[in-house]
DNA sequence: GCGATGTGGTTGATGGCGCAACTATATTGG
DNA sequence: CCAATATAGTTGCGCCATCAACCACATCGC
């Protein structure tokens, strides 16, 4: 690398940019959303935005069943973190645990008739917020591009860091 | 608006609705996205995006000093929360607390002159990763629509609910 | 002025989460 | 077949955040 000359400036991000602007907004915007959403959802019904969503993929999931693993990578958690988590559910009756058959090591999160109650219950709430907090303050197409750009983002975030991008690398020295 | 009979019908947000993939694509890109530049920021320089986060803030402020509660609400932390963190910042030597001249009751929190070089090494890796992450997944197009749809989304927050909007009075029912 | 009330900040208790260590089981190579 | 290694899940521990209780000071009303 640093082949020629001018490869030296790689338009890097500088301090003052506006659009650092969008990146502030994004931090924002997301802790004010969880933090009223989450609290909306405790009150009406004494559930986090992790058990609820927890709830969601397994209602999702066929036989309303999970590995313990896939449902750690699908709400994000590390695997202690589903571990106690699931241990929260089954104490409130919303969730049995139960040992995999083909995998003696394996345990699988079940959700039981209470807890798909409760979700959809929790539903209502959920979605009435997503709605009005985050769908309702943009037009369609606002919707779209934003959609667009995160996907991208999580894409960007899969691939492989770029030896021959010079961002990149000048972020590796430091 | 809802000038209509069909009043009854309040766009409630539905299950499947398409739109929702967006709201998880937030959700799971910001997640990643604070983890890997949670990591970067650890890995090169020891601080975290809380921490940063402050630093900046404080290089910002008027004589590069702010009152505890306006860094809280800066930084979107509780008032116990930025008492601590001062607290590990000052313990590293990048800030120093000093009582506040107009309010016996009141703190200062007063960026030192090794956490200003300290903001400074980090905010390149910092800037790198903002640019690498999420304002590169972008065009300039998208970077301007989704700021400006954020912005709208943290206002629609400050709005005190409103009783007249059934979507609204819904969610409140529950 | 001075008591009632409000506000700024710290502290103790509590809870969620990740990391590393551990146990139990599965899988793989010889 | 069995030793080496990898994987699934749980547990101990530490970190960091909030909430509620608290103290010190400010401010307001009489």
């Amino acid at each position: 690398m640093t082949t020629s000359a001018s490869t030296a400036t790689p338009a890097r991000l500088l301090p003052g940019d506006p659009r650092i602007e969008t990146w502030r907004g994004f931090l924002h915007a997301h802790a004010r959303l969880l933090r009223r959403m989450d609290e909306e959802l405790q009150a009406a019904h004494g559930l986090s935005m992790a058990e609820y969503d927890a709830l969601i993929q397994l209602a999702g999931a066929p036989g309303r069943r999970l590995r313990m693993s896939a449902l750690a990578d699908k709400v994000l958690l590390s695997r202690s973190g589903i571990t106690r988590l699931v241990d929260r559910l089954v104490a409130d009756g919303m969730v049995e645990r139960s040992a995999c058959t083909t995998d003696a090591r394996g345990a699988e999160a079940i959700l039981t008739a209470a807890g798909l109650d409760r979700l959809r219950e929790a539903s209502r709430t959920h979605l009435d917020g997503v709605q009005r907090y985050f769908l309702g303050a943009m037009t369609d197409d606002e919707v779209a591009s934003m959609g667009h750009s995160l996907d991208r983002i999580a894409e960007t975030l899969d691939e492989r860091v770029d030896p021959s991008d010079p961002v990149c690398t000048a972020a590796l020295e430091g």
